[in-house]
DNA sequence: TAGATTGTTAATCGATTAACAATC
DNA sequence: TAGATTGTTAATCGATTAACAATC
């Protein structure tokens, strides 16, 4: 295995927008960028573009900028996204189902394989050609097919449960959209949605910008 | 007007956490914690809370430690919680839905009050008391009622013009749900929930960990 | 009083930006 | 060649952690 340099975390979470940004550009045809453009396009400077691309073993040419098409592949490359992961929804509510039905997900290299829910009038529904599969049957289908991720949009009295369910059964990342802090074992990675925070910021943001243009 | 020192972005969006822990330790019937505690619990320095807190004038007593409710109120005044913002999605889909459904935000100081779309046979609809209204009513809703914020969970291809006519009647913060750039005037403040984002980096996480386990 | 813990400054660490030599 | 732009290091900035005097 080629020994890898850590990225940077602050980096790492710039690259998903670095990455829509090189696919929009594919996009509009638009072959080769320099680090100034996409900076300008972005809000960023081109020093922090270059740096990042930088810590990455970047792929642009001097006097004439990044390949676009290269560079939006080595960004899948880092991100996997090649791989395609497989995801698993655990909730077949609302949020369950907006998630399911999204197809940006598969276009981006994460397919969702299997919905999960107690409730008995959802079981056998098909989303998006996803069929609702009982909870209960988890074990037995996680032993039979590989699960990259579980997504939780379930109720938030039952996250912790089922946190523990879905670990105990060898799922080692978990997409969080409960607004709960998430309590696992080491081995297990963690990502939240934590869409009250999300408000809160934007409520401040808010009250500090009008407070702003009464001065 | 009371001049406050701006508090640093990276404060700002730890605080919302800081928010939820006491929500929770006041329920538990805790009524002080010390910043150990509390960063132990957290998995933060003591260190980190101390500092925190210090930059918005924290109201902890030596030898004793904070007061989980009076601290509570302090963050709940300077996110304005107590005011109760007003909401509105747009997108009266799946994820319009779990937003409207959703009870936390109302708890938290964010009162959903309408619900816009354009399908005829979603008008009238009630989701948790609140009515789904056609879109083209907006400018006359935004005269009548005071919107502080608009969510926007309207497919990817109509989200820029919705932006557009949402901020053209005055609603200066968005929250948007959808995996592409807001582009807007400068007084309008834009959240972001950009699920893909956070999808890569747990992808990404995953991968790592994965490798590290490898050797 | 003695022990605990904050308030606050200083030191360290990491992330961003600037600068410019290398080179296409 | 001249112009453009990267690759890369150094300088700056901001965020985190350490330290300890103040004080409950």
């Amino acid at each position: 295995m080629k020994s890898e340099k850590k990225l940077p975390s602050a980096v790492i979470k710039r690259m998903p927008r670095y990455y829509r940004y090189l696919t929009t550009l594919q996009q509009m045809g638009i072959s080769r960028i320099s680090s100034r453009d996409l900076g300008n396009r972005m809000g960023i400077t081109a020093s922090q573009v270059r740096h990042d691309f930088f810590c990455f073993g970047a792929s642009g040419l001097q006097g004439y900028g990044y390949d676009v098409a290269l560079l939006r592949q080595e960004i899948r490359d880092i991100f996997s996204l090649d791989d395609m992961f497989t995801v698993i929804i655990i909730g077949a509510g609302n949020l369950g189902h907006a998630l399911a039905k999204y197809t940006g997900f598969e276009k981006n290299g994460y397919r969702v394989i299997a919905i999960f829910d107690i409730k008995p009038e959802l079981i056998g529904e098909k989303i998006n050609d996803v069929e609702v599969i009982h909870l209960d049957k988890l074990p037995e289908y996680a032993k039979e097919n590989h699960v990259d991720i579980a997504a939780l949009t379930v109720p938030e009295i039952r996250v912790l449960e089922v946190a523990k369910l879905v670990t105990d059964n060898g799922i080692k990342a978990l997409w969080n959209f409960s607004p709960i802090e998430m309590i696992t074992n080491e081995d297990v990675v963690v990502e939240n949605i934590q869409m009250i925070d999300s408000l809160m910021v934007l409520g401040y943001n808010l009250r500090a910008a009008e407070a702003d243009k009464a001065k």
